[in-house]
DNA sequence: ACCCACCTCACCATTTATGGGGAGTTGAAA
DNA sequence: TTTCAACTCCCCATAAATGGTGAGGTGGGT
């Protein structure tokens, strides 16, 4: 049921395009509003969305993300997400949930988590203002669909944005990936030092050296940044 | 086409059920050998393979996972990969490639990086013997079909490893999560106090209980913790 | 054959982070 | 209403990391 839209993504070639045809989703999905939203590990964020642009702007104004439970939960979990299932309990929470309500969100949704490399994160979602016999129709059927759907959609964006999906390339030597590895793990440079056998000096220069590649100020920002970019296995 | 095998997924209660289903797909999706292999942020493993156990054990024995082109790759795309598309030079590269292709793996390879929440990390393999034009063919047919099985077995694999070990679930308060993602970003303590227009000592209070939350022994111990556990957008 | 990246070791001075004390306000949940 | 977590501010002494500048040996790739 996605081919038309699979089609017109294989000729994307920059992010308008890439926007039109993710609008073109939600017929396609047959719900009324469809969102992806990807956050990059620099902090550059891409959005599209079927919602009022006036939702939008309150919003990032107000740094919903914080306190959004479908965040929340996406963040924690590799599962798609049913609105529904979530604790909108508290008071901020569901201040939140009458204020989206209000503005033509769709009190059902779906959302999909994505994790790209580099710490990319996305979410896809859909929603739709179904009641929840419907709802609990709608995913069942449309599951798979919106998987690949969210698949291919982020694989385009990381593709366009930066020219091929390959993430830059740094590469750390065995050594530095040692050292930032155990430094990760909490251990200070006499620890690390003495679990690799080498002397202290020895190491801190691999951690220098790991802090010039990746271009680091200091120690913490090395081992986030490695992090990041998946050179650790932590 | 893989309603037999998705069907048979929802059955599975524990790992050796998530094993024996694994297996069959290699019938399901007409491949040699299928390799779903998981690494959680903890550092536990675990891998399903149709691969010789002698030549696991080989790989394992020379941690071969830290020059494996397949797996560099994929640690730093979204994109499956096709093996024959990697680069092979390299002396101790060609001489572990000619190692697996005696050891029954299969010349061709499709591999496909999934990343899960608190940075876990798992690749979902199909290898054949076929040559170049046979398995662009597969490739190009089973895509969807190697997507979905590798997202519905990532599924099963984190919700019964969640149901095992109780997920321990750290919150930091909002302005804890602030102060760990301006040091993740290389801010040293008077920086970050200024960019948050607090004193240093303040920021340090957040710095200390977001350590004493996260067990960590130091901040940059503190940052990764929080990385691994998707607490931070940096 | 040569170059370069990698691995290994050392000293000194300075900047930063940490450990151990306290204290007062606010706001939301039970 | 009380309780508790979060937010804000302060000092002192010590431990740890960083910046700067060295050097020498090995192995793989062009």
């Amino acid at each position: 049921m996605l081919e038309s839209f699979l089609d017109r993504l294989s000729q994307v070639g920059n992010l308008d395009d890439l926007d039109s045809a993710i609008l073109t989703l939600s017929d396609e999905l047959n719900v009324e509003h469809v969102v992806y939203h990807s956050v990059s590990s620099s902090g550059e964020q891409y959005a599209v969305t079927t919602y009022h642009p006036t939702w939008v702007n309150h919003y990032l104004g107000n740094d919903y993300a914080r306190i959004d439970p479908v965040v929340l939960a996406c963040l924690r979990r590799f599962h798609p997400v049913d609105w529904k299932r979530l604790d909108w309990s508290g008071k901020a929470t569901r201040n939140f949930m009458h204020e989206a309500i209000d503005a033509g969100v769709g009190s059902q949704g779906y959302s999909i988590p994505i994790r790209g490399p580099s710490g990319q994160f996305a979410l896809f979602t859909v929603s739709s203002r179904d009641n929840d016999d419907q709802w609990t129709t709608y995913t069942q059927d449309y599951t798979r669909s919106l998987i690949l759907a969210s698949h291919f959609v982020n694989q385009k964006a990381l593709e366009i944005e930066r020219g091929t999906d390959q993430a830059e390339i740094v590469s750390l030597s065995p050594r530095e990936t040692d050292a930032l590895t155990l430094l990760a793990l909490g251990m200070n440079r006499a620890q690390a030092a003495d679990s690799l056998s080498i002397s202290e000096h020895t190491l801190r220069v691999y951690i220098e050296s790991a802090r010039f590649k990746l271009a680091a100020m200091n120690t913490t920002h090395a081992v986030a940044r490695a992090m990041n970019q998946g050179l650790l296995r932590v």
